[in-house]
DNA sequence: CGAAAGATTGACCGGCCGGTCAGTACGTGG
DNA sequence: CCACGTACTGACCGGCCGGTCAATCTTTCG
């Protein structure tokens, strides 16, 4: 608090008596942050028809979301570690909207239909989040603006998701 | 650490005694957590040929663990957010030796060769862990022993990864 | 202008928390 | 048995941290 207050060239006294308390004043930094995140992800999910080149342009503006938005990818791990519950409805909005595109996909003879909806949406998250969790990329995450590893990455984690979720010869049985 | 102390029987005074300091206690936590985990990991990479059954073997065992340790998997997500230093070694270790695997299996012919042996790791831990970091899973992740949702998605990543790295009829140029 | 409402401050408080310390119980070797 | 090292305890401390409060400065509006 008091690192915040000198941080904002205010004092502690005027945030508490704008915010309330401590625990209101992240509650709103975790609205106004998960917000942008929110309305970041429905952008992703408008209602057009999910081509392959609409997959690959919503795993680039998530994946640069986040590299752009260190701080909201730090809350989101950060609520999960503790459990926080707020904001739950809206990332369950976000997930079944992202669900039901892929459904579609699915149904439209785009995406393998083998594999359920949901889970599919977890390994396209699962992909573009593993770039942030290694912990031998932190250094150079953090420092500067060279984006160059991380969309070499991303190109080749969108490169093995297409060939994963494409139609094709699988040998499994489809559903 | 009065907590720590109540929980386990004695005293704060007699942790402190035993670990002179609460850092050192929570090192040695660390410590002792992270050799399970590596040692666990460094038997997934036993220098067998990486078959794609043993691939199929390895995710299964990394997903298992990770289930089964929820405790590690909190404090390896609590040492990246922290932005905690040790055990780098550990975890440079287990890194190099996983992109070895790959690399020699891309080699074999028997992954893609367009794209890189530490992205393609990347991909595969992104893959597994993408179940722990589903926040609307959380529950029923917590409460008991139940897998089978979490097998089923085990299946599906794996389905996706397997599709995903396999050589085949890529329109991409390869390396 | 002048009063009411709001912004902003500094001084202060009480509890928590990591840590210290003097002292006690206990086991072990001479 | 005694001396000594070691496990172990309870009481206490000092700083931090979230929070309160009375007082002052600023703005707004009748």
């Amino acid at each position: 608090m008091s690192e915040i207050a000198k941080g904002s060239g205010v004092t502690k006294s005027l945030i508490h008596h704008h915010f309330g308390s401590k625990d209101a004043l992240w509650a709103e930094v975790k609205r106004r942050r998960f917000s942008e995140y929110h309305a970041q992800q429905m952008k992703l999910l408008s209602p057009e028809t999910l081509t392959p080149e609409l997959m690959r342009e919503s795993m680039e503006t998530y994946f640069r979301f986040l590299l752009d938005n260190p701080a909201t990818l730090r809350m989101n791990a950060w609520m999960q570690l503790e459990g926080d519950r707020d904001n739950t409805e809206s990332v369950i909005e976000m997930r079944d909207e992202g669900i039901a595109r892929i459904r579609a996909a699915q149904e439209a003879g785009l995406l393998r239909r083998d594999v359920e909806a949901p889970f599919m949406l977890l390994t396209f998250l699962g992909l573009v989040q593993a770039w942030f969790m290694d912990p031998t990329m932190a250094e150079q995450r953090d420092a500067g603006s060279d984006h160059t590893a991380a969309l070499a990455y991303l190109d080749s984690a969108w490169k093995i998701f297409a060939a994963g979720v494409s139609v094709g010869p699988h040998d499994t049985t489809d559903a």
